[in-house]
DNA sequence: TAGATTGTTAATCGATTAACAATC
DNA sequence: TAGATTGTTAATCGATTAACAATC
């Protein structure tokens, strides 16, 4: 009964969520483990234990009601909340990531951004946000109650860009920082790196097939 | 003989990579599994064994040479030799890797950026490139011998436009795009989901622990 | 009832790790 | 030679999948 839920897991919830808002686009009501799976390239078991860790949403015989799992999803990966997120580094990718609309779209509101370059602070982006001081971080942290930080900073000042983060309360932080993070072990990070995924594709096109 | 590489090996190659660099700037000529392992938080024989699917590159007692087993590599991922990128795409994120130095640093060489929008074709990008129209994508690819695409246009146009890529002889692909991509199963493709990573940091935190 | 599809168990497959002989 | 560390085998652990009884 104290199964433990595999690592891969959350990745596809999130990707069983994407397909289900598309059904439900298309007004669609009901489906089924396999025509799923036969669009996303799973198997039909991996789809249903995936979803059995966390109760039992379909019928025998008919399916699942696509709006009903689209909801316990959302539940699930915990995106029924909004998340409060600041924008740590106002560089290229920071800076694209802030009115990017896959985020507010499920509930990832951007309400700050700093940077420690003099002539970014300051600087107004789109109509709501402006470049704040990265030195008032923590009392942005503390007033805007932010939930997660995502780290676009250079690699030489990461890790001390964060341990300020954390010191204000931070817990959870997306990474697009070349380097690993130490945390402590209740803060979550996810890895974003881009370079590695490039490194990753040129590895396959050399070793080309499989 | 005709032994199976696991799929995580091509990233972790990659992360002892960034971690050979690192050491080779500090100057040092020789470490060990463990001593690599132990920064990166990673079994020492986890390491020996990724290693040991392409060769023999250290030396018992001593362990192995910063250069050498860096050039090494190097040569698996192959990034020893350049990688011509066109970026299709012109919007924030597409913009955002432009000169994104992480790129540039590996041989991975941006050598145009596409857009369909007329208001962002001409646009200047920093000295060097312009932005082109897309119906120009084939004369491009061929012209200035793509070997990546990297997709970052909206979600309705995503597989219309890689296919016209595709056509043009395109092998490998970096996708931005929260979709999934069809492609002829020479062709490779990465996918760097955003979106995906913030749900599973958000799922993470609200089951929080492990 | 007959057909469909779930939820779950057990079997299989794949990846990591411990352990150690080989050897510098 | 003694100490260190590799490369590799075998054991373990974790994730996926096939199969099927339960049930709508």
């Amino acid at each position: 009964m104290i199964e433990k839920i595999p690592k891969p897991v959350a990745r596809r919830l999130a990707i069983y969520y994407r397909l289900l808002k598309e059904y439900s686009k298309l007004g669609l009501s009901t489906i089924s483990s396999s025509s799923m799976g036969e669009r996303l390239n799973l198997k039909s078991s991996q789809i249903r234990k995936d979803l059995s860790y966390f109760g039992g949403f379909g019928k025998r015989g008919t399916g699942y009601k696509v709006m009903e799992l689209m909801k316990s999803i959302e539940r699930i990966l915990g995106i029924d909340q909004a998340w409060h997120i600041l924008i740590i580094g106002a560089g290229k990718i920071g800076m694209a990531l802030v009115n990017y609309s896959g985020l507010s779209q499920d509930g990832f509101v951007v309400k700050a951004i700093v940077d420690a370059d003099k002539d970014k602070i300051g600087t107004l982006i789109d109509t709501q946000l402006v470049v704040e001081d990265v030195r008032k971080m923590g009392q942005i942290i503390q007033e805007k109650k932010i939930d997660i930080g995502v780290l676009c900073v250079p690699p030489d000042v990461a890790q001390k860009t964060i341990n300020e983060a954390l010191k204000c309360g931070i817990k959870g932080i997306i990474n697009f920082v070349p380097k690993r993070l130490e945390v402590p072990e209740d803060v979550m990070v996810e890895d974003v790196q881009i370079s590695l995924s490039f490194k990753a594709l040129s590895f396959r096109m050399v070793h080309n097939g499989k």
